[in-house]
DNA sequence: CTGAAAGCGCTAACAG
DNA sequence: CTGTTAGCGCTTTCAG
């Protein structure tokens, strides 16, 4: 009572480090990302701090470059800081932070990354609609003959996205064929390099969805520099809804993957997991409070970069 | 001796909350930017992010959304946290931070904002040369009536930008009229108002430079959609060198950043007033060891939006 | 050179 | 309800 006050009175400010050690878990979110140049990275992370500053918590920003030594010891180091839990974003098969976490009984949430077999707990986005969506789109203007550039397919989340779209292009009886994929790699150059591609081999092809706006904007670029015009002669769709994709001319039409929503639901998780663990556990009953993946929806975003065929 | 060895074999990582609770200084730099959104934000924090991550700090994200009161808590949690050491980005004149981190003695240091009495370690662009770069190369390619769009000139570094444009058009006997300089605030879209006010005002400028890349790729689309054709009818020229300056049409000849360099002579000079800061004082004569203020160089990126008057 | 002990600032458990 | 105490895992200091 006497010592509340005076605690007030001071402006008195705990030392979290020596809470964090006494009570074995502090208030550090950690984050594992592979890079933050290619993608929506970065409007993505500032969602994820806005959720982590929200419920208290700072956050902690690793890339690991594609290396999974690196991976590993970011989370390693991440551990021995008592971290309270961590986000990881697209991790690869290879990666050995799940176990690594696993062991050291840390809450962990996978997001960007669909696993086929492993049952981690996991943030996704609903691909398989982004596809579906993406050529409803298209083929509700009166498009047929209609390309995509991919990621590479030995990557779920690329898989989904064109199962998605080629199902629902199967819907309007269009057919997909194998030769009007190209498989890029999410970086800009690779979207100029799949409309070369495409040119080259002479398809006539009146629309394209890239599985991401850099890509997109490249396909769109290369078109443009060829005297394509985007719309008139070809309509181009992107993924994602970065920032650029109302910079270009024309604005480019998108999917929206909504970061923001992934990342609150993320942090989240994370935040329910400790809870969950710090709770005493009163009987085996308590196996009802089963975490479940969160599957978020994508959405169409309508510019000017489709038009209808003539 | 024989405890080393068994160190070594069990494989043993030591516990670095309570290693840190022992120094009074962990393993953990705090960054603090108002925003990932509008600038080169990202690259830059993957930049700042490798550099902590070579001297073996981890890094921590805080956005202060450009409120200062946000900002003074981000920083007192890091305070808190044990920092090892705090880089702020673009802080504002009214920010506490400043001295809230002297009063903790936490060694800090200010980037990408020119402080004009306040005598705090920095690391920062040489403005006034990037000024110089971009009224040369301009005023080389036979332009004699040239506009600016600048950022709010109350902030140093614009002022400093504009400055150097200035007066490296003086010396090419170039007048800079006060009517052709217009005051955006970084966004895509005061680009693209920059050019409506200079059309409007039926000024007949061949060429402009822009304070940073979004606001260049904002006039370069306001011009093109007036039919104004960029570089044939007016050079454009950039600042930063995102990028996005490499995906638009024409590819943007830019000033630029060199955002690794500084993100590493930021970290490099925290990590130097640490040891300081650690080493027993053993005289008064070690004044000498004063830390000086890093300035950094901009360059010149020649592409296409600029080209020269025929 | 090795080992024991103190203490960083906190919380949880226990005694008054 | 208040106050004391032990201990989180480390480093540093001081004895042996």
């Amino acid at each position: 009572m006497r010592v509340e006050r005076a605690i007030k009175e001071t402006g008195y400010r705990p030392n979290l480090l020596a809470r964090s050690l006494r009570l074995k878990s502090g208030n550090l979110i950690g984050l594992v990302v592979p890079g933050l140049q290619g993608r929506g990275s970065s409007f993505f992370l500032s969602c994820i701090q806005e959720a982590t500053y929200e419920l208290g918590f700072n956050l902690i920003v690793g890339i690991s470059r594609n290396d999974v030594d690196i991976e590993a010891d970011l989370v390693d180091n991440y551990i021995r800081n008592h971290i309270a839990g961590v986000i990881l974003s697209r991790v690869s098969d290879k990666s050995r932070v799940i176990e690594i976490l696993e062991d050291a009984n840390v809450p962990f949430v996978v997001i960007d990354r669909a696993f086929e077999h492993e049952s981690v707990p996991k943030v996704v986005l609903n691909n398989y609609r982004a596809g579906e969506l993406a050529a409803r789109h298209l083929a509700g203007l009166g498009h047929v003959k209609i390309g995509c550039i991919s990621g590479d397919l030995s990557i779920p989340l690329c898989r989904e996205r064109l199962n998605g779209f080629h199902d629902e292009l199967a819907r309007h009886g269009i057919a997909l064929a194998d030769e009007d994929v190209f498989i890029g790699d999410f970086g800009y150059d690779s979207g100029r390099t799949g409309v070369q591609h495409f040119v080259e081999r002479g398809t006539s092809l009146s629309a394209i969805w890239a599985q991401n706006d850099f890509m997109a904007i490249g396909a769109i670029w290369e078109l443009q520099s060829r005297g394509i015009r985007v719309p008139e002669d070809l309509s181009v769709v992107g993924m994602d809804d970065m920032d650029v994709a109302r910079m270009i001319h024309p604005e480019l039409t998108t999917i929206k993957q909504p970061f923001d929503d992934i990342a609150r639901a993320a942090v989240n998780k994370i935040a329910k997991m400790r809870e969950i663990a710090d709770r005493p556990r009163l009987g085996d009953d308590e196996e009802a409070e089963e975490i479940h993946d969160e599957v978020i929806s994508p959405s169409l975003i309508l510019r000017r970069s489709t038009a209808a065929t003539s």
